[in-house]
RNA sequence: GGGCGAUUGGCGCAGUGGUAGCGCGCUUCCUUGACACGGAAGAGGUCACUGGUUCGAACCCAGUAUCGCCCA
């Protein structure tokens, strides 16, 4: 026991310690033997390249309070750490550490690759970046992610999560590859996934599809145009208003609301369009909106997503102009001629931003520009990485049928899976409103294609006809047991590597999954499914999923898909959302505000006990303040906690198990009992701040009060027998409380426990309290005695202030008063009273006409003894 | 526009029908057998607003306002 106990440094050892003794690893051998005892925490990976913030600590410490509280309780916990590797951020993270860019089309450099450089250069531009092969930019995605993870390890360990670092996984490596893949194959084998030919989202920056799932609505300029079609008839114009002229040579048809009577008698006639001269059909659709613009909308192949609407329930033809690279296509489309196909020669190849200065011109040369173009804000959806808005583009895709849209053989999808959502234990409960909100709304399947590169491949090649042709409708798959696979790279069963690409051969899919593909099968890859089974079947399905609830859409409703086809059951049983970190401003924390805060200088400063007590006190689902001031609470606290200890071991107090003989000592155990049950009950309902409020109120009575009456007691003033029954108390109470504490405040905890009960372990490893032993050797003791005789300490104490005297200060007489039903209490605490008051002669009165309990009782005539001569 | 949540002393929060609580900060005092990164005492609130239910409402119901997040 040191002389004078400190927090710093605890975090590095005790983290040492823990590792070197295997605290936190899970005992595979005896989980196997009793698979019921098993708690298995389905963890978020976070994202390497990006960095931990504020909001990481805040919610992985919620998750490991109640992992440390499961293990007290005697589960076996399964509680592993993964990394998310895959995705954008990575990629551009590479390209600007390494300066290189992925071309998939060339061949592999081999292994003596150097990159132009390596180290953080800011941002590279694309013209100066070295174009590597696939092969290379992933082995150099690795090497990246690799040096992150250390990073993120040490901060985690720093924090004091109770993870088993041996279980670690992350999400491109090979077994989340395998997993990935095998998924897919039994996808594709039971019709769960499909590819099609279909409208989708498209980034034009980054050349990928984006899901339902990634889309944000932003604000983003634009402008009304009017624009004037003229009736086949010759009677007359149509003028419709429009945010992106660009897109009439597109148009198919223009379309009103059914019951909008200015446009009725046009429904069945056509119109012609202005400058591109294709004759047009005018139709009804409830989904124009007749208060927006001049009611009467022109439907593009593909402006914004109503046109697909459109275009599906109206049957109405395909007419692409926008390409892949967000430039107009550069042939003249087929169903433009003469001066029509003329006007588009002037388009080819323009970003529909230029195409668009280019057609407002001809529509005001034509005349069929009707007014100057007025601004709007309008909405437009983005990527929620990118800046540019989306483009909608047909293409071929994989998808994984998610209930969004109905299909033979899964026309129930979406009630099972809103049947899935009541499963599930959502802590807070309104958390639910948010899964069957997004899952009743959906409005299409899942696309998991990506045109990226780091990524986990989509294992199918194609056949390549005869005459060359490749048929996406002929599959070819891998067996299960090749898998990973990498078809860029491998070839299917039965072809060799000299058939790729030429007729008759295969070609293998270079897209890769979308990332939440792969992260959906977390419970999958960390349980070892398919690759060892026995661990899976112990730990699937899982107990908690711990997460944001901005992914409840994504994340967590991705997971649950993909456990409801393979293995018809929820992933797990519990799902704890954490709420979000606001600045002083009451604003969400986020990069893009500047207003993040490093954890390791959080932790640096606070201690990773004080920190944890910050995130601790904010209940599951509720959005916290960031508050530097509850994070020195907390550091208070856990100081308090050595110090308090020390004292109490010192007094002797080391044996819990000794007799508990005087009625205070008794009444402070029976007040013990009852926070007990008040804190395992909130723990067992995900409410951790409770436990942790009720533990901390009962902590600061104990030294306040407590402590300070039997310190006298304790040191043999009153007899021998006297003070084992204080020394008992002390330590049963230390001894409980430290367990109460060790979920919250790991490390000054176990500091503690290792200066008296080394010899039983790691306080994490030992059993969480129980209320029964307590409330047994309080035998009935009244647990509001030491409150009564702590508000009469108070009054005396009271008296010293307004005096201002010490409180060693001597008291010759003081009156007690309280309501008779008290005064026996008082009696049976007044020698450690009139011991902690200094007080020689104590007299405790009963006040008939008081009532209630503590707060009435009175200290009065307070007779201090005269200041010793100073001389 | 829809959904969800929040609104309690200067600040951060607890409190799901029975006399308003905690911590920080603030004021005053105290170096007392662990703790000055300490201790003691004190001041400070018509629980956002308006109605309703009830013997009784911070709490239940209806509505309003403000803030936040998500979805259109």
């Amino acid at each position: 026991m040191p002389d004078r106990p400190a927090l710093e440094g605890l975090e590095q050892t005790w983290d040492a310690a823990w590792t070197e003794r295997g605290t936190y690893a899970f005992p595979r051998a005896d989980a196997l033997a009793a698979p019921g005892g098993i708690f298995a925490v389905d963890t978020p990976p976070p994202t390497v390249s990006g960095s931990l913030h504020v909001g990481h600590v805040f919610s992985y410490t919620h998750t490991d309070v109640v992992a440390r509280f499961q293990r007290m309780r005697g589960r076996t916990v399964f509680y592993p750490m993964g990394w998310d590797d895959n995705g954008l951020p990575t990629e551009r993270r590479v390209q600007n550490y390494y300066g290189v860019r992925c071309d998939p089309s060339l061949p592999y450099e081999g292994p003596d690759f150097t990159p132009p450089h390596a180290g953080d250069a800011g941002s590279v531009k694309a013209a100066d970046q070295v174009p590597v092969s696939r092969r290379t930019f992933v082995a150099l995605c690795e090497q990246l992610t690799a040096e992150d993870e250390k990073e993120f390890e040490a901060l985690w360990r720093r924090l004091g999560l109770s993870v088993d670092w041996s279980l670690t996984y992350s999400t491109i490596g090979g077994p989340a590859r395998a997993a990935s893949q095998r998924m897919f194959l039994r996808d594709l084998a039971r019709g769960s996934a499909y590819q099609a030919q279909a409208p989708g989202l498209w980034d034009v920056t980054f050349q990928t599809a984006v899901a339902q799932a990634e889309l944000e609505a932003r604000d983003y300029p634009g402008a009304y145009h009017e624009v004037a079609f003229t009736k086949a008839d010759g009677t007359g114009e149509v003028v419709i208003e429009t945010t992106r002229p660009e897109l009439l040579p597109a148009c198919v048809a223009l379309i009103a609301h059914p019951d909008d009577e200015r446009y009725q008698p046009l429904f069945g006639t056509t119109v012609v369009s202005p400058v591109f001269g294709v004759e047009l059909p005018v139709l009804a659709h409830p989904a124009a909106e007749p208060d927006k613009g001049a009611g009467i909308a022109m439907c593009c192949t593909f402006g914004d997503l109503t046109d697909v609407t459109w275009w599906r329930d109206l049957d109405l033809p395909t007419r692409p102009v926008v390409a892949r690279d967000g430039r107009l296509v550069r042939e003249v489309p087929a169903w433009l001629s003469g001066a029509g196909a003329e006007a588009y020669g002037e388009l080819a190849g323009k970003t529909t931003h230029s195409a668009r200065v280019a057609v407002v011109d001809a529509l005001k040369a034509s005349g069929a520009l009707k007014a100057d173009p007025k601004p709007t804000q309008r909405k437009a959806n983005f990527f929620e990485k990118g800046d540019k808005p989306l483009e909608i583009v047909t293409s071929r895709q994989w998808y994984l049928r998610n209930g969004g849209r109905s299909a033979a053989g899964f026309e129930d999808l979406r009630d099972q899976l809103l049947a899935r959502g009541k499963e599930l234990g959502f802590h807070p409960d309104f958390m639910r409103v948010r899964y069957e909100n997004w899952v009743g709304g959906l409005t299409g399947d899942w696309l998991v294609s990506r045109q990226r590169f780091f990524g986990v491949p989509i294992p199918v090649w194609y056949r390549i006809s005869p005459s060359g042709e490749v048929s996406y409708e002929d599959v070819l798959v891998p067996s299960e047991e090749s898998l990973p696979i990498d078809p860029s790279t491998d070839v299917p069963p039965g072809f060799t590597e000299a058939q790729r690409g030429v007729p008759g051969g295969f070609v293998g899919e270079t897209d890769v999954f979308d990332t939440w593909a792969t992260s959906s099968l977390t419970p999958q890859i960390a349980g070892g499914w398919e690759r060892d089974p026995e661990l899976f079947s112990a730990v699937f399905p899982f107990d908690l999923r711990p997460q944001g609830q901005d992914i409840i859409r994504t994340w967590l409703f991705s997971t649950v898909v993909r456990a409801h086809h393979e293995h018809g059951s929820l992933p797990w049983s519990d799902a704890a959302i954490s709420g979000w970190i606001l600045d002083p401003d009451r604003k969400k924390m986020s990069k893009s505000k500047g207003n993040v805060v490093t954890p390791l200088g959080l932790l640096e400063e606070h201690g990773a006990d004080g920190v944890r007590y910050w995130a601790a006190s904010a209940r599951l689902g509720t959005d916290a303040a960031f508050e530097v001031g509850q994070m020195k609470i907390g550091r208070r606290l856990a100081l308090k906690l050595l110090n308090v200890s020390k004292f109490a071991l010192s007094m002797g107090a080391t044996d819990p198990t000794a007799p508990v003989t005087e009625p205070l000592d008794r009444a402070v155990l029976a007040g013990l009992a009852s926070v007990v049950r008040t804190a395992t009950d909130a723990l067992e309902r995900y409410e951790h701040t409770a436990a942790l409020q009720a533990a901390e109120a009962f902590f600061w009575a104990f030294c306040d009060d407590y402590v300070e009456l039997v310190k006298d007691r304790a040191y043999g003033a009153q007899g021998e027998a006297a003070a084992a029954s204080a020394r008992a108390a002390l330590a049963r109470s230390l001894d409980t409380m430290l367990r109460l504490f060790a979920p919250f405040l790991p490390f000054a905890t176990e500091e503690v426990w290792s200066w008296w009960r080394a010899a039983e372990g790691s306080v994490h490893t030992a059993p969480w309290p129980s209320a029964e032993p307590l409330a047994e050797v309080a035998a009935g003791a009244d647990p509001a005695l030491l409150p009564a005789v702590g508000r009469a300490l108070a009054g005396v104490r009271k008296a010293k202030t307004v005096a201002k005297v010490g409180m060693r200060a001597e008291v010759l007489t003081a009156t007690v008063t309280a309501p008779a039903a008290l005064v026996p209490l008082l009696e049976a605490g007044a020698s450690d009273l009139a011991a902690a008051g200094r007080v020689a002669d104590l007299r405790i009165a009963a006040d008939p006409a008081a009532a209630g309990g503590a707060e009435a009782i009175t200290v009065t005539d307070v007779e201090l003894a005269p200041p010793a001569p100073t001389a």
